[in-house]
DNA sequence: TATATAATTAGATATATATCTAATGAGTTT
DNA sequence: AAACTCATTAGATATATATCTAATTATATA
């Protein structure tokens, strides 16, 4: 039972100081020093709370030279506040104890979308299936690649026609990190955020 | 929504107990001895985390005889999440007043450290004035242009010798972007200090 | 009135964490 | 190589808080 993960996200939106880097952030990316100043706090105590933001996947970061600049994981902020409780709502009668029922809804979505040479029949309209058939699909990317418009679509067409709409579901839901039309997997972490909770 | 509310509001949900009692309170309302019993907890922990959850406006509850019954408070839950975190994307309102406030001072620093001819005489010692010196320079930088380290310097000599300090103090104050020895101004909304973040 | 049941308050303790200074690391510039 | 700059790690400290037991309050019933 994954509760830590949510347990880890409000945590680190349980603190002024926290939420006041946010508040900056949402301007435009600062690194280390700027922030510091700005807040009125030592380096270290900045680089604490950012480790806590970046675990939280709240922000992210990139190095130039020997600075740090950090900024906002956009879409991840505007999907997550929601879908931290979606867990209370969507919970059926099932207690906690039934992970495996998790593990048998995965097989039958894998088993009724996909057709036999792989390819997604539709996409699955009821969102804890679609997110499942989502990630299937996702996973045949390699971490680490960034992958051009184009690869993309290609790649998605070998599943389904609709490579637009499944393509911004990659975004959506955190699945793939999107710049300058530049696509990236996400680090697992993120995108097994929720989806094992609810 | 201020900040401490919503800090509030996090610090409520970040706890795993109390998400387990959330849990268990979504499948309809308990009262504190049988919450106590289902998560192996004392009375008065119950009582602690109640509260927190109450005055977080997670729950709600209600007293027959002598047994206090507890359910969620659903309307707020499904709208709070959303609520809590536009403030990050919302573009603070008091923010405004202080920047007229501000102008009297600018002009002021202006007037005081600038030249006829336009060179600034000293560096501002005040963090303040400094700030206002620096963009009034920086201003006369074209957005969108990317120069090199050699026009950023050629440009600050105009105003004052010192171009080392200066071309620091642009970056470190954010007025100024740098990658890779480029440098590029940073859009005005990142650069208007004088909105302290309380 | 006396007794029983549920909840709260008080007080103690252990763990977590926000913050600082000092030391170390990593990368750049001279 | 030495000096500089920004960031991180280590260690210390103070505050917050999750949990317990014991005592108290509130309500109900015999």
């Amino acid at each position: 039972m994954q509760l830590d993960k949510i347990v880890g996200y409000h945590k680190a939106l349980a603190d002024p100081t926290r939420l006041r880097m946010l508040l900056l952030l949402s301007k435009g990316e600062m690194h280390g020093q700027a922030l510091a100043e700005k807040l009125n706090l030592s380096q270290p105590t900045v680089t604490h709370h950012a480790a806590k933001l970046r675990s939280a996947a709240l922000i992210k970061e990139r190095r130039d030279k020997n600075t740090v600049y950090f900024k906002l994981n956009t879409e991840f902020i505007r999907n997550g506040g929601e879908a931290s409780l979606r867990f209370i709502f969507d919970k059926g009668a099932s207690e906690m104890e039934e992970e495996s029922k998790e593990q048998n809804l995965k097989e039958s979505v894998i088993r009724n979308f996909f057709a036999k040479d792989g390819r997604l029949r539709q996409i699955p309209a009821q969102y804890k299936k679609k997110l499942i058939a989502l990630q299937h699909i996702v996973e045949q990317l390699k971490p680490g690649v960034v992958y051009s418009e184009k690869e993309i679509n290609a790649f998605i067409k070998q599943y389904h026609d609709d490579f637009a709409t499944i393509r911004r579901e990659f975004i959506m839901h955190q699945f793939m990190y999107r710049e300058n039309d530049k696509y990236e997997l996400n680090p697992r972490e993120i995108w097994t955020h929720w989806e094992s909770v609810k």
